[in-house]
RNA sequence: CGGGGUGUGGCGCAGCUUGGUAGCGCACUCGCUUUGGGAGCGAGGGGCCGUGGGUUCAAAUCCCGCCACCCCGACCA
């Protein structure tokens, strides 16, 4: 480069080739009749969601292993525009891309904790020596490690680094096409900061560029508070993709702006009360394993004298198996109110990197007498709900066969070794936050996960850099994930009609579709039509398919879902052709003449491209 | 991992109850006609019937085992 002036003597006609060719690289059309493309007429059976039906139908993605995808043509297209428009946005904030490899050797992860801690969620294989490696299912270890080894000066800082990498997860059940797969494309990136001050704003800016990068995808989203799970660390938020399928759920409310993922909703515990209650009695309730029993019998027999038991009066005791990675399982009881379930997605996520599953085994431990369990005395950890506060009084189990207690006080006649947060969450619960409103439930897609870690990494690895006193100083960590083939999947779910897909303008795999109808003259008039477009720096998808009958190419054209359809026809010998707009149906007849400009005042700015 | 379901050409399915060596629609190839809303006629190509074993003269079909996939629950971008 730079001395390609020294070719001065090649041959006149080399040249002119080079420029034809460069030509041809910067005006992409695509061909239809040479494209690997396959629409489906019916209905892949075994897709259930709307985004993985429509996928496959218009020939985006082909399913190759279990939880695995390939990425058809226009698919890729579709990945490589919202790659691009994150990769835009991550620049634009300072961060800087860089790639690690997904196979890696157990150590940083052993060091981490979370060789065990992830347990059977992770790929991980042997090489011919026996030593253990791991496909990364995500990869803070190796971004602290880089800069650990890179860095060792304050005047390094602050630091993002991203990459766009697969991640390999062993998801128990994959389902719904590209919204849970085993391996999947994910866009991540880390912050490193000395202080927390610039912790919390590395954080800030990066909330600020996924909001923007979802508004650019047309991504319908609400932030919500949530729990970090096996990342570790402290705050973090989710960015979740409002759809009907999607797997989490989260709470609004109806007053004030807060909002978090159901397992991050927290129980406000009422204020303490030294109100005197009546000592604790032992009634004798035989045939009342289930609160609805006990409450019935309560109320038939007056227990107390009262006769308005319900089962918010009750206390329940359920046990649970705790699973903690890499040590023994510990049984655990947990108290809550007798008119709520325990949520296991909670609970587990209020014991992460623990799991729990329901006690099965009460033979081996006769002291737990199955429905009739009470916090007094119990030999095993018991965690309550923060409804069970101090001065609380409950109507709960006497440990023995067919005998209940009343009067049992919180903090008189048991004291929970700490509270918990596994209570189910309903739809008309006080707001945590303001207290006036009521919670409200809807169900949305994790499209994003962003994390203040802290030093659990850094302090891991032992990093530290030299401070402007000479001192060394310890750097904290926020990262910061987008699913990227999930994102392709949420737009898909947000974005289509009973016809097919219906792309946002920025995320379409072409900005306008040609077609030419079929007879004489026009296939070949949509081809020249589309070297007009394509010379004018639109991307183009033109359907030169001979032999296929219009209506063919229509529901085709309204399956794959790019943005602009101009329909080359019956009026061609009058100079017209026929632009449609795939969002709102509208159609109108422009002249060809004007079809670029026309289109170009439509699209949206590639030059980024 | 627990529960339910399904495995027959690229896709959607029938055949299995009552064994006799595989069929339909779409897609694909060729020819003629058709050509702005999933065209018509004719002629074709393509299937180890998930897999291993068993019963039988004979197995897609009956019996046993295994595997895979899909859906519902416990994990996460």
């Amino acid at each position: 480069m730079g001395r390609d002036d020294g070719d001065i003597d090649a041959p006149v006609d080399n040249r002119m080739f080079l420029s034809e060719h460069l030509s041809k690289l910067s005006n992409m059309i695509l061909r239809m009749s040479t494209m690997l493309l396959r629409t489906l007429r019916e209905e892949p059976v075994e897709a259930e969601v709307p985004s993985h039906r429509l996928l496959l139908r218009a020939g985006y993605i082909r399913r190759a292993a279990p939880g695995g995808f390939t990425w058809l043509p226009l698919g890729k297209l579709v990945l490589d525009q919202v790659t691009r428009i994150m990769r835009e946005e991550m620049t634009a904030i300072g961060g800087q891309e860089v790639s690690f490899p997904s196979l890696l050797p157990r150590e940083a992860y052993d060091l981490s904790g979370r060789w065990t801690e992830y347990g059977d969620g992770i790929f991980t294989l042997k090489d011919r020596r026996g030593a253990d490696h791991l496909l990364a299912p995500t990869h803070e270890e190796m971004f602290t490690l880089l800069v650990q080894d890179m860095t060792s000066s304050y005047r390094d800082y602050p630091l993002t680094l991203f990459q766009v990498q697969t991640k390999f997860r062993d998801e128990a059940r994959p389902r719904a096409g590209l919204l849970r797969g085993r391996e999947f494309l994910m866009k991540d990136s880390y912050s490193f900061d000395l202080s927390e001050q610039g912790l919390i704003e590395a954080y800030g800016r990066h909330r600020a560029a996924y909001q923007r990068i979802f508004e650019r995808l047309g991504l319908e989203h609400t932030i919500v508070s949530a729990m970090s799970g096996a990342m570790g660390g402290s705050a973090s938020e989710e960015f979740l993709a409002s759809a009907e399928v999607g797997e989490d759920t989260f709470v609004g409310c109806t007053t004030c702006d807060y909002a978090a993922n159901t397992e991050a909703v927290f129980t406000p515990a009422p204020p303490a009360t030294d109100r005197e209650h009546a000592p604790l009695t032992v009634h004798d309730t035989p045939d009342t394993p289930t609160i609805a029993a006990l409450v019935d019998l309560a109320n038939a027999r007056a227990l107390d004298g009262r006769t308005d038991w319900t089962a918010a009066d009750t206390l329940k005791n359920v046990v649970v198996t705790v699973h903690h990675p890499g040590k023994e399982d510990e049984i655990l009881v947990i108290g809550v109110p007798g008119d709520r379930e325990v949520d296991l997605k909670r609970l587990d996520a209020a014991l992460s990197p623990a799991t729990a599953t329901m006690f099965d085994d009460f033979a081996s431990r006769p002291e737990l007498v199955r429905g009739y369990i009470g916090p007094q005395g119990i030999k095993a950890r018991y965690l309550a709900d923060p409804r069970v506060a101090p001065g609380t009084s409950w109507l709960t189990g006497a440990n023995e066969p067919g005998r209940h207690a009343t009067s049992v006080v919180a903090g008189r006649d048991f004291t929970p070794d700490g509270t918990i947060e596994a209570a189910e969450v309903r739809p008309g619960d006080p707001c945590p936050h303001c207290g006036d409103g009521e919670l409200t439930m809807r169900r949305g897609i994790e499209i994003a996960h962003i994390f203040q870690l802290g030093r659990r990494y850094t302090d891991v690895f032992q990093v530290d850099v030299l401070g402007a006193d000479g001192k060394p100083v310890r750097p904290t960590m926020g990262c910061y994930g987008i699913g990227v083939s999930r994102a392709v999947a949420a737009i898909a779910e947000q974005h289509h009609d009973e016809h097919g897909l219906v792309w946002p303008d920025e995320v379409a795999p072409a900005d306008v579709h040609v077609i030419g109808a079929g007879k004489d003259g026009q296939i070949e008039a949509a081809l020249t039509l589309a070297t007009e477009l394509a010379a004018a720096g639109l991307r183009v998808l033109v359907d030169d398919r001979r032999n296929i009958s219009a209506g063919v190419k229509f529901t085709d054209a309204e399956l794959i879902g790019i943005p602009r359809c101009v329909v080359v026809g019956r009026r061609l010998p009058d100079g017209y052709a026929e632009l449609r707009n795939r969002r709102t149906g509208d159609r109108r007849d422009v002249a060809l003449t004007e079809m670029t400009s026309e289109l170009l005042s439509a699209a949206p700015d590639h030059s980024q491209k």
